[in-house]
DNA sequence: CTGAAAGCGCTAACAC
DNA sequence: GTGTTAGCGCTTTCAG
C-alpha cells in the first residue's frame, strides 16, 4: 500500500511553503497566479489528495451524515435509508452507514465514536431501548435524531408512524370485515413500536365491545422461528383466530406460509394483515394487506431536523409523529361464520 | 451540542500529566496503581471517550472496513453485504457502509477519501467499470478488494462468481428442455458481469450448432422500464422466442410482470429464468428459475483475502472465481410446439 | 502576497 | 513510575 503523499511535499516540490501550497489546494485569493500553478502542476503530478482525516480534525465540517441501522434489509429500514440518502444528496450531504446488531456492544463502542467524530450528524433507525449508546448521544445533546423509535420519551428528536393510530386502523379494518376474534404477533420490544401497534389494536378492540383475550397475543420477535411456533399455537387454539394481525410484513409473510402449510386458505379461513408494505407484499400470493408508513416524509422530516441542529447550534428534542395509510390487498376478507 | 472531553481533562481532574492519563486509560503497564484508579474515576466522571479520529490520524490500525456499494439492496448487493459483515464481525472488525452511485462524483471524492484514511480495507461491490476512484485504487496499490467485477483486468485483487458459465449453464438448461429461440435480456455494462454471462450464453448457442440472432437481444439496463420496453419488443418480433434469459432476477420479475399483463403464460408459451437468485425468487407465481451466486462463499474469500494483505502489508492481486448454481423452479418447462 | 508557528487529540520515544 | 517532547496532516492566526 503505497503511502499518501502529503501537503508538505507538493509544497517542497513546487518550491513554496506548505502554506502557501495550502491556500493554493484550497483556491484561496492572496496567492500569485504563478504560486497556484506550480502547486497545482505538482499536486496533479504526485497525485496528491488532501487528507480529510486531518482536516475534519480540527473541526472543520465534513458535510457528511451517519446513519446507525441494527440490521439493513430488514423491510422498511432499507426503504428509510433510501430516502434518507436521497434527501441528503439533494442538500449536498454525504452518507455513511454504520450497521450493527448492537450498538453498545463493547467492540463496537469505538466504530460508534468514530463516526459520531466524523460526521455532522446522526440519525438512529430503528434504535433499540436498551442501547446504551442513546444515552450518551442524549447526554451529549449530540446532532443526532431517532427514526421509528416509540419506547420512552427521550431528550432527542423521534420521528415515526403514529404507531398507535396505525394499530387501530388495522383492527378496525378488520372489525369492519366481521372478524371478532382477532390475534396479535408482536414483534421483539427493541423500539417500542409492536408495543404501540398492539395498544391501538387493543383499544379497537375495547371500542367494538370486544374483551381482551391472551391466547390471542403471540410472540414473534420479527424471526421467522418464533412466529412460525406463535401461528402453530393459535392455530391450536379451541377457538383459534378468524384473522391475524402481524407487527410487520415479515411476520405476515412467514403466517401465510404457515397458514398455507396447514391448508388454511387466505383469506377465505383466515385473514392476515400486516404492517409496513415492504415490497415482498404485493407480490405474494394473495397480495398482503398491510398498513404503510410514509417513509419518504418520514425520512426527509428527519434529515432537516437534523440539519436544522447542524446548521443553528441549537439542540432540538421535538417529537412528529405521522399518520400511516391502510393498504388493502387480498389477504383479508370477510369473517367466515363459524 | 455538547464539546467532547479531552484526555488532557481527565488529566488534569486526576491530577497527572497527560501522559499518565494515557497510559493508565490504555491499560499500559508502568502506572502505578493509585494513579491508574485516581484517573479511571475521573475519566468515568466526566464520560470521558478517546477521540478514535485522532488515533486513527497517528496511524493505529482501526480494526474497520469500509464497503463501497453502489446501490445496497439492489438484490444480492445486501446479500453480500449482510456475509462480509458476519465475516468480518467473527474476525472482529468493524464494518462501515458507504453507498454513492458514482463514486467519482466530485462532491463524493472527499467521503470516498475520508473513508479510505479511515479504514483499514476497502471492499468494492459491483464497481463500475467507469468509476474513476478504480484507477486511484489500483495506483496505490490499495488495500481494496473488488467483488463481482468482471469489466476488465485490474491490478487489484478480485472475487467473482464464473458469470460465463452461469451464462452458459442457463442457456443449457433452456436447450436440455427443447427450446431454440432463445432471447437474452442485457443488464447495464457497469461491472461487465452481464456481459460475460451474454457470452456465457452465446457460447451454449453456438455449441448447440444455434446461430446468434440479433433480434433476441435485448437492453434491459437492470431496470424496470426499459427490461419492460425490451420485452414488448420481443414480443412483437415475427417469431418471439419461446424463452428468456435475464441478467438478473429483478429483469426476470418485470418480464414476468409483462408477460403476464399480456395473457402470455410462463412457462407455458415462455420460459423465464433469472440471475441471482434473491429473496423475491422463490416467492413469485411462479416460483422463479435462477442461478445462484455462491455469495457466502464470495463475500468471505473477499474478507479474507483483505484481511491477508492488511495484516502482512502485501499488495495482491489475485483472482478468485466460483462456480454458479442452477436452482430451477416453475418459471422455465418445455417448448412448446410452434 | 508569503512564511513561520500554534493547535486539533492522541500516543510513542525519550528523559528523569 | 512519571513527565516532557515530537509528530500524525492540515488550516488559521499572526508576522513579515
Amino acid at each position: 500500500m503505497r503511502k499518501a503523499v502529503t501537503l508538505q511535499q507538493v509544497a517542497d516540490a513546487a518550491g513554496v511553503s506548505l502554506n502557501t501550497a495550502s491556500r493554493a489546494i484550497r483556491a484561496d485569493r492572496y496567492v500569485s497566479e504563478s504560486a497556484r500553478a506550480r502547486v497545482q502542476e505538482a499536486a496533479d503530478r504526485l497525485h496528491y489528495r488532501p487528507n480529510v482525516l486531518a482536516r475534519r480534525m480540527r473541526g472543520d465540517p465534513a458535510r457528511l451524515l451517519g446513519i446507525f441501522v441494527n440490521a439493513i434489509g430488514w423491510g422498511v429500514v432499507h426503504e428509510l435509508v433510501d430516502h434518507i440518502s436521497d434527501e441528503a444528496r439533494r442538500l449536498d450531504f454525504d452518507l455513511v452507514v454504520f450497521s450493527a446488531e448492537n450498538f453498545h456492544d463493547r467492540r463496537r463502542v469505538g466504530t460508534s465514536d468514530l463516526l459520531c467524530g466524523l460526521c455532522d450528524g446522526l440519525l438512529m433507525l430503528l434504535p433499540n431501548q436498551d442501547d446504551g449508546f442513546l444515552e450518551v448521544l442524549e447526554r451529549d445533546r449530540s446532532n443526532c435524531v431517532l427514526v421509528g423509535f416509540a419506547a420512552r420519551e427521550i431528550g432527542l428528536p423521534v420521528v415515526v408512524v403514529d404507531n398507535r393510530a396505525a394499530g387501530r386502523m388495522a383492527a378496525e379494518h378488520l372489525l369492519a370485515l366481521g372478524h371478532r376474534r382477532i390475534a396479535f404477533i408482536q414483534g421483539s420490544r427493541a423500539t417500542g413500536q409492536s408495543s404501540e401497534r398492539e395498544r391501538g389494536y387493543a383499544a379497537a378492540l375495547a371500542a367494538a365491545g370486544i374483551a381482551p383475550d391472551p391466547a390471542l397475543i403471540g410472540a414473534g420477535h420479527f424471526d421467522p422461528g418464533s412466529t412460525a411456533a406463535a401461528t402453530l399455537a393459535l392455530l391450536a387454539l379451541a377457538r383459534p383466530p378468524t384473522a391475524i394481525f402481524c407487527a410487520n410484513d415479515g411476520m405476515a409473510l412467514t403466517v401465510m406460509e404457515v397458514l398455507r402449510g396447514r391448508g388454511v386458505r387466505v383469506p377465505d379461513d383466515v385473514s392476515v394483515i400486516g404492517f409496513d408494505d415492504i415490497a415482498l407484499a404485493s407480490y405474494t400470493q394473495p397480495g398482503l394487506t398491510t398498513l404503510r408508513q410514509p417513509s419518504r416524509e418520514i425520512a426527509v422530516s428527519a434529515v432537516h431536523t437534523l440539519l436544522r441542529m447542524i446548521d443553528s447550534g441549537q439542540f432540538e428534542s421535538t417529537r412528529r409523529t405521522y399518520p400511516p395509510e391502510l393498504v388493502v390487498r387480498q389477504s383479508t376478507g370477510p369473517a367466515r361464520a363459524r
